[in-house]
RNA sequence: GGGGGCGUAGCUCAAUUGGUUUAGAGCGCUGCCCUGUCACGGCAGAGGUUACGGGUUCGAGCCCCGCCGCUCCCGCCA
């Protein structure tokens, strides 16, 4: 062994001790006659000194030569630091070690970037720091993060592991289901023709091993899915996978629960309450506007629409005699708002679909804006009244079909809530979260364009029992036995219990989603197959690794949670992936490109 | 596919409306000095195709067009 102790261990009781210490080179100060290199390692570091007084010259010189981020192995007698010469900055800061021989196992050219110095280092570009992952991971905070994610990996499993659940591996190399996300598909040699596809999640696996009597199953999971990048998307990311066997909705809310406390508790030492609270589809997009709300902070969305039925404001009454509804937010204290913040959020606005955005400051006691002068007395009223409005407030509309018009505001609602912050008007706890269940998705989405239905989660979730019926009838109102965990507005993952009869099955598929029956067999035929050997009732969840561990770390990208991430275009700046391949592996997977190679 | 932001020394950033000679500063780097520093200190020095390619102009880091890269968002993510 190169070292008989770590960089953060030793202290005024092994004062007297010949120890040994490796690492790097955290910083060098040459003070001339005496030189001071602090050495560093994953655990921490330690201060050895350098005395040119019981120092060979050469060994004094060669420590002068080195230069940050060198590696050494250093030799030599723990002592107490002099009075006044104390570090408290540091964990090992009272003692030092006076070398007594070096060894230099490797140097270090000058540095990209520089290390040691954690407000200068956290500001480099991360076009740097991804090319040079390496270094860039020698930081304390990446390596916490690391560290962090490491422990909890294993909390979850042991976790896991108590509650009965057994670890399956499932295949990466899968085949292409081409509903859903849009998949990295892998030639191979064997089959000329052929292509495997990475799974974007192992569901169909999961399920099938549920029929093959597992009962309790989970895997940390990589998943794969070639679409575009987010801070909080890569295209190859792990979730927590899960499925049992004869269960209900309940159950998945007990062992979710269960392990997030455990993580939480794990990871930052906070006691999570639970039961979480539990919100319906209908009731988020109600009060916040979306299906994965924020609920660390107000301004929920209040409902007009019958206020303004009646309204001589046609931009209003109009949209309701539509069908629709009318909706507005306080942003309180944001009458200050400038007149871009005004502009972008009425590009929002209109990205949805609307014509515009309705808006009302209240300034200097008086109501600023361009329709107020439509509004009737007792319409007046009750919007001063249901929205609290009071001097400094902005108060926003949106008139539209009823999810449009949630939807618009509650991305409005985020941007006031981002802006309120930065003016210090609004304040989020960093140690408060907010855990949910949104429950009672709908099954079925229409797609106008296609004309056809589409499962809004995927076409294996079950319906509600009591909504089965209304399969055929009126799929818009079928309940999906769907639910999402959701943080602080941040999905953290979600599931649901499967559909595991046959015939339950093949009709979502065939006469629902409208798949043609050639195609079912094709690309789900062996499910079906599976689901007539005794299939028993079973559901399940995934949540998101990467996401949980960036909630942990404090962190808003996943890429700082990830050893080696992709950039938002996909590639690895370290590695420079993707790369192109010779013309004989092209040849031997029987593929003929009709793209040059980009030079 | 669409929209926004960014790109100046190894790193982080300046550079007034397009006009001050040689595009500056801090850190880092190189050399010298320094025996209790820990953001060591002091002195001196090197380091630039302003991402790249065009254009407008008497004059471009700054304006225009294109292009590359990074990033955020929309679409997309069953």
């Amino acid at each position: 062994m190169k070292r008989t102790h770590h960089c953060n261990e030793l202290r005024p009781a092994h004062v007297g001790q010949t120890v040994t210490l490796s690492g790097w080179v955290h910083s060098r100060r040459d003070l001339g006659g005496v030189i001071f290199i602090d050495v560093r390692d994953r655990e921490g570091r330690t201060q050895t000194v350098f005395d040119p007084s019981d120092l060979p010259k050469a060994l004094f010189e060669q420590a002068a030569g080195l230069r940050s981020e060198c590696v050494i192995s250093v030799a030599g007698k723990v002592r107490q630091r002099p009075d006044g010469t104390i570090n408290p900055k540091i964990a090992t800061g009272e003692v030092e070690v006076l070398v007594q021989s070096l060894e230099v196992l490797n140097y270090a050219d000058v540095l990209p970037f520089q290390v040691d110095d954690p407000e200068a280092a956290a500001k480099v570009n991360e076009e740097l720091r991804l090319q040079y992952r390496y270094l860039d991971l020698r930081r304390p905070e990446m390596a916490r993060n690391l560290r962090l994610r490491s422990k909890v990996a294993i909390a979850t499993r042991a976790f896991m592991d108590e509650q009965g659940f057994l670890e399956v591996e499932t295949p990466t190399l899968f085949k292409s289901t081409p509903e859903g996300a849009r998949e990295f598909i892998v030639p191979c040699r064997t089959n000329p023709g052929l292509f495997y596809a990475l799974p974007q999640s192992p569901q169909q696996f999961k399920q099938i091993l549920m029929v093959a009597g597992v009962e309790k199953y989970f895997q940390l999971a990589r998943c794969y899915r070639d679409e575009d990048l987010r801070a909080d998307r890569q295209p190859e990311f792990t979730q927590i996978d899960i499925e049992m066997s004869f269960i209900e909705r309940q159950d998945i809310y007990d062992v979710i629960e269960g392990l997030l406390k455990r993580v939480w508790k794990t990871a930052l030492n906070v006691e999570l309450p639970t039961s979480f609270k539990r919100i319906t589809f209908q009731e988020a997009l109600d009060r916040y506007g979306i299906d994965k709300p924020d609920t660390r902070f107000g301004m929920e969305l209040a409902d007009f629409t019958e206020e303004f039925r009646a309204s001589t404001f046609k931009v209003f009454s109009g949209a309701i005699a539509n069908g629709g509804v009318v909706k507005a937010i306080n942003a309180k204290g944001l009458a200050c708002v400038t007149q871009g913040q005004i502009e972008a959020m009425t590009e929002t606005a209109k990205g949805f679909g609307a014509k515009g955005l309705a808006y009302i400051k209240v300034e200097g006691g008086e109501w600023k804006s361009p329709i107020v002068k439509f509004f009737s007395a007792a319409e007046k009223d009750a919007l001063a009244k249901k929205l609290a409005m009071a001097e400094g407030d902005l108060i926003l509309f949106a008139a539209d079909q009823w999810l449009n018009a949630c939807e618009i505001l509650g991305k409005i609602r985020l941007y006031c809530a981002d802006v309120l912050k930065a003016q210090g008007k609004l304040v989020v706890d960093p140690n408060r979260f907010d855990f949910l269940w949104v429950v009672d998705f709908p099954l079925l989405s229409f797609d106008k364009e296609m004309n056809r239905w589409y499962s809004s989660h995927h076409p294996f979730t079950a319906p509600v029992a009591e909504d089965i019926p209304l399969l055929k009838q009126d799929p818009k109102k079928v309940r999906g036995q769907h639910y999402d965990v959701v943080v602080n507005g941040v999905e953290l993952g979600g599931g649901s219990i499967r559909i595991h009869q046959r015939d339950v099955q093949k009709t979502i598929f065939e006469d629902i989603l409208a798949i043609p029956p050639d195609m079912v067999t094709a690309r789900f035929g062996y499910m079906l197959e599976a689901f007539r050997y005794g299939a028993p009732p079973h559901g399940g969840i995934a949540l998101g690794f990467d996401r949980m561990i960036a909630i942990l770390c404090g962190t808003p990208s996943i890429r700082d949670v990830i050893a080696f991430p992709k950039t938002a275009k996909g590639t690895c700046l370290m590695t420079d992936s993707p790369g192109g391949v010779e013309p004989k592996q092209l040849r031997d997977l029987h593929l003929e490109l009709k793209v040059g190679k980009k030079e």
